[in-house]
DNA sequence: ATCACCCTTGAATACGTATTCAACCCTATT
DNA sequence: AATAGGGTTGAATACGTATTCAAGGGTGAT
């Protein structure tokens, strides 16, 4: 019956061998003969010892904690990565400790010291950017740090985004195919990679086929803001045929406003393609079209990518791109030729 | 320009003082000499030195990391609740250690080991319930539990939900002053006291005015679920003229059920109502009438429940209930006299 | 039978900080 | 002027574990 903290002196005591002996019974790797690590293993049980995993940690300098910094919550997509990246860190033995952050540059700077204060061995900036002076001090503690879906000038920080270039420009030729000749696009924020990459990528689409977007609108990945610019578009002056709309998130305000205030039908009066493919795009209320970000492969590739660089096996960053496919459903006009 | 790791014997050499003095410079609460201190800081400023968090909790015994379980991350109540967690623990200056859980006991107690032997100084369980043998285990090693929207059966566990028997109570007040006749309801998983307790208060609520259920399946939190109960009500047999629905959540599921599948308007053929007011139920889609968890003052309240436990200020158990007042909507007949 | 060698174990130490305790200085009081 | 007292500071130690190093014991070969 075990009261309070137990520690591996209680153990050696207990088992009558030294300190040592216990720490080597519970340190992976380390050979320790059958008879004592059996006398170890059962004094343990009974005394309900467990290592402490601070002092392990400021011996090692391994904290096996990763740090993730997250804003957006509210949309989906880093809901499901979030539930996804948890479990890919658990299976390869490390934890997470989390926070939420603004998505001002001087809040994860506090945020992220506050990780490096915690040991934590790397860390995950989700749909979130970091200052220079940042980036400069990570460099010197040599803590590995990655962007997950956000892209940054200083290239010697890692990445792992969708191509959100080739997403834009997937979406333009889906569009053009299906006639469409007012294509308007209301924008994730113009601030960060991730929207305005996909905007790029819709104009060179578009321009390939001797056209221009009918009007671009920063939604600021933000509900309020997509559905005001879904107003202004139909306000007045030639009203667009088809908006690709910067993520899944904007894109089902945009829809209700149409809907709702308009009364304008998605995939019938007008053609709405978003950018994500989270699981409520499939809700039969919705059905969008979309371009699939494959949360699944991306989380594999984040944690993937962030270990190499803790184990020192890929100490150069890297920026890794992760295709996805086009995903069609009722909420734009599908072109002939092409299948649902 | 600092290179690697600087500790407080490194600040202690440069400003010509003790590693103690170092320690109390960055220990409030302690009196240090202004010129000391001033020293100490400047150099410690030069050298880019921040405490190690790892090594100051192993001699306090305060990690400062509260350890959070959750459950039904697709469930954007829990989202919200995050959200709001991250900020009031982070503003109280303790940080998150976060795992995501299936919802058998096995998996949370192997969780609640690994937070433990991270030295936390406190758990919170959201949505997700602890076997007996790990509340005893907790006993012994004196670290505070609390339950976040979910009782327990054993009382010596704090818990913080909504006024869930009351909830389910005002649902039915509300739903036979509308005059509804088959009240039907799609409940939370029974297992789970949350489901459990909104079931009873809408039972007891009916038998109040002399009525029954038309029906009761239990949804078990889980959109399939709730759908395949929605089609279920409608296929032969008397239909329901309103149901409950044990959270927003499932609530969506069965009215695009009923909207895009029976053609059913929410509303006007069939009343529905739901639990929870996440923000989408305020979505022009949805409009639903439901009850609402004020997830602010849920959170504040586990806060500081489990802080004044962790600070012994209340080593006793409490359970908190917290009511919330019925958003009326468009998704249900609103009875004469009531207000929207 | 002796020696070399490897494998197992315990003693000592390190990790980076907070805290106890004794020494010290400075001030104020008689 | 001498002493008591309070407030600062440094030396030593503790937190719980992993790791280095030396010692010990056993096995194999000559």
């Amino acid at each position: 019956m075990p009261n309070t903290k137990v520690t591996s002196q209680d153990v050696a005591r207990a088992a009558g061998v030294s300190q040592p002996t216990v720490s080597r019974v519970f340190t992976p790797g380390v050979k320790v003969s059958a008879a004592l690590e059996d006398k170890v293993k059962t004094a343990a049980r009974e005394l309900g010892y467990r290592p402490n995993t601070l002092a392990r940690s400021l011996i090692t300098g391994q904290s096996m904690t990763i740090g993730l910094i997250v804003a957006y919550l509210d949309n989906p997509f880093y809901t499901e990565a979030l539930e996804k990246l948890s479990k890919t860190l658990k299976e390869r033995g490390y934890n997470i400790m989390i926070f939420m952050a603004a998505n001002h540059a001087s809040d994860v700077d506090g945020v992220v010291h506050d990780l490096l204060d915690h040991q934590v061995d790397g860390i995950i900036l989700a749909s979130v950017s970091a200052s220079s002076a940042l980036t400069e001090r990570l460099l010197e503690e040599a803590v590995p740090l990655i962007l997950f879906n956000r892209g940054h000038s200083d290239k010697t920080l890692s990445s792992v985004t969708s191509a959100n270039h080739a997403g834009g420009k997937k979406v333009a030729e889906f569009l053009v195919a299906g006639g469409h000749e007012r294509i308007a696009h209301i924008s994730g924020w113009q601030g960060a990679s991730t929207g305005f990459d996909r905007c790029e990528g819709l104009k060179e689409g578009l321009a390939d086929h001797g056209l221009t977007p009918h009007a671009i609108v920063d939604g600021l990945f933000s509900r309020e803001a997509a559905a005001a610019a879904a107003r202004g578009l139909f306000s007045g002056g030639p009203a667009p045929d088809a908006i690709f709309v910067g993520n899944d998130h904007m894109a089902f305000a945009v829809i209700e406003v149409l809907r709702n205030e308009l009364g304008l039908e998605p995939g019938k009066d007008v053609s709405i393609v978003g950018y994500d493919d989270v699981a409520m795009s499939a809700w039969s209320t919705f059905e969008l079209t979309t371009v699939r970000q494959p949360a699944n492969r991306m989380v594999d590739a984040v944690v993937e990518q962030l270990i190499a660089q803790i184990e020192g096996n890929a100490p150069d960053a890297r920026h890794i791109e992760i295709d996805g496919p086009l995903i069609i459903r009722g909420s734009a006009r599908i072109p002939k030729g092409w299948s649902a």
